[in-house]
DNA sequence: ATTTTTATTAATGATATGTTAACTTAGATG
DNA sequence: CATCTAAGTTAACATATCATTAATAAAAAT
C-alpha cells in the first residue's frame, strides 16, 4: 500500500522536513543529496516517484531527469521537480526533459502531498494489502496477483475480492456485500457468498480471507 | 492521431485564446462554456484532456470534475483544472477531486503546452511493447504485425484492437469499446462487438484477446 | 447437547459470449 | 453509371462459463 518516494535536494534542512510530512502521510522514503546519488539509490530502491530538486552540485536536475528517463529501470518513474527557480523557461526545460510535475517552492505541505496523490493515482491501479504482501489485486485488468502470478477472477469473485481489499482488515457483513457486488434489489440465497468465498481460497489460498462468525469475512492483514 | 482537448471556460474571450494557441500546437478541440455542457461533449467527444475552469454558473469545476469521475464513460479522462483562483485550498480541493493537475491563471501559453504535453505523455498509448512479444500494431499503417509479418487490418478491427494495445492488460468493457471505436451516438447491435473480436482472433491467433466474462476484453500479450 | 452459522460439493440453470451465414453499405474500378 | 468487392452489421442459434441452489457436513456458539 505504501508509495516509495526518493526525495532529492542538496539542502539537508529542506529533505529533513519533506522526509518528516511524506512519512507522517505513510509513504516509505529515501533521500539523495545530488544527481548521481539520486540514480545509484533509485536503482535499489525503485521508487514510485522521485521528488527532484532543480539546483544540485555534481549533477543537476535536468540532467539528472534525462538520465532517469534514459534508464531501462527508471524511465517510467514518475518525477516531480520541487525547485525555487520560478521562470517560465525553466518550467518548460522540466517538463521537456520528461519531469511529470513541476512545483515551485515554496510549497504547502498540504498541497505538496495533494499533487502527489493525483500523480500517483494515475499510475496505481494495482492494491497491496501492505508492502510485503505476496497478494495484490489490479482492478484495471481484473486479476489477483499472487506471488507475482497473475490469475483472471470471474466478475463476482473478482469484485468480492476487491471489495475486502478496498479495507484491508475491516469485517464487511453478508448484508454490506451483498449490496455492493449484488446490488440493493437482487435476491439471492444464503449461501451465494460462501460459495465465491470458497472459490476465492481455492484459488488464492486459505489464509487470506478470513470468516467472522456471525459477522462477515475480512481480508487477514 | 491528434489528442483530443475539451476546453471548459465561461468567458468566451479565454476560451477563443486557448483554442487558438492550442489548435496551432495541433490538438483537436472543442469548447464548453459550463459543467453541464462539458459532460454533454465529452460524453460525443470523449476527449483525452479536458482543460477545467473553476468559476462558472450552472455547474462549477469541482463538481464537474467529480462528475467526469464518476461517469463510467468518463472517468479516466484527464483533467486539469486552469483557473485565476489561487489559494492552497481551492487547489487541494481541486486535486482531491480528481483532477491530474492544478494550473494557476495567467499561464504562458508556452508553459501550458508544457504541462498538457507532460500529462498527454502518461496515457499515450505504448504501442513499443518492448518486451519479446510476438504481436504489435502500427498505428500509421493500420497494420498488426505478427512474427514480423505485417497484416493490414480493416478499419473497425484495427480501431478495436488498437484501443486494446493502448493498455495491455486492462479490460475493456463493451461500452467503453462501443464508445471508443463506434462513437456514443452510433447504435449497433449486441453482436457487432463478438464478430469483430472473432475475426481478429482468427488473424493473430487466439490467445491474445481474452474474454473476461461479463466484463469485456482485454489483451495478453 | 442443541442450535445456529458457515463450509463444502455437485448439480442445475441463466446468461453472456461464440459462431455462422446472410444481408447491407460504402468505396473502388472499369 | 453500373458493377464489383471488401467491410460492416445483423440475426439466429450453439456453447460454455459462471452464478446459484440445494443438500449435507462441519464448526462454533449458547
Amino acid at each position: 500500500m505504501a508509495n516509495k518516494i526518493l526525495i532529492v535536494d542538496d539542502e539537508k534542512d529542506i529533505l529533513e522536513l519533506l522526509d518528516y510530512h511524506l512519512v507522517k502521510e505513510g509513504y516509505k522514503t529515501m533521500k539523495a543529496t545530488n544527481g548521481k546519488e539520486a540514480l545509484k539509490i533509485a536503482s535499489d530502491f525503485l521508487p514510485d516517484l522521485v521528488l527532484l530538486d532543480l539546483m544540485m552540485p555534481e549533477m543537476d536536475g535536468i540532467e539528472t531527469c534525462i538520465e532517469f528517463r534514459e534508464n531501462k529501470l527508471l524511465k517510467d518513474t514518475l518525477i516531480a521537480i520541487l525547485t525555487a527557480r520560478a521562470e517560465d523557461y525553466s518550467q518548460i526545460a522540466g517538463l521537456n526533459a520528461g519531469a511529470d510535475d513541476y512545483i515551485n517552492k515554496p510549497v504547502k505541505p498540504r498541497v505538496l502531498i495533494s499533487r502527489i496523490k493525483a500523480l500517483l493515482r494515475r499510475t496505481e491501479s494495482k492494491v497491496k494489502v501492505d508492502n510485503n504482501s505476496e497478494l495484490e489485486i489490479d482492478t484495471d485488468k481484473y486479476v489477483a496477483i499472487l506471488k507475482g502470478e497473475e490469475m483472471l477472477l470471474p466478475k463476482k469473485e473478482f469484485e468480492l475480492l476487491a471489495l475486502l481489499f478496498s479495507k484491508p482488515g475491516k469485517v464487511f457483513t453478508r448484508e454490506i456485500i451483498l449490496a455492493r457486488v449484488w446490488g440493493d434489489d437482487i435476491i439471492v440465497g444464503d449461501r451465494t457468498i460462501d460459495v465465491h468465498i470458497r472459490k476465492l481460497r481455492e484459488k488464492i489460498g486459505n489464509q487470506y480471507i478470513k470468516t467472522v462468525k456471525g459477522v462477515g469475512y475480512k481480508l487477514k492483514l
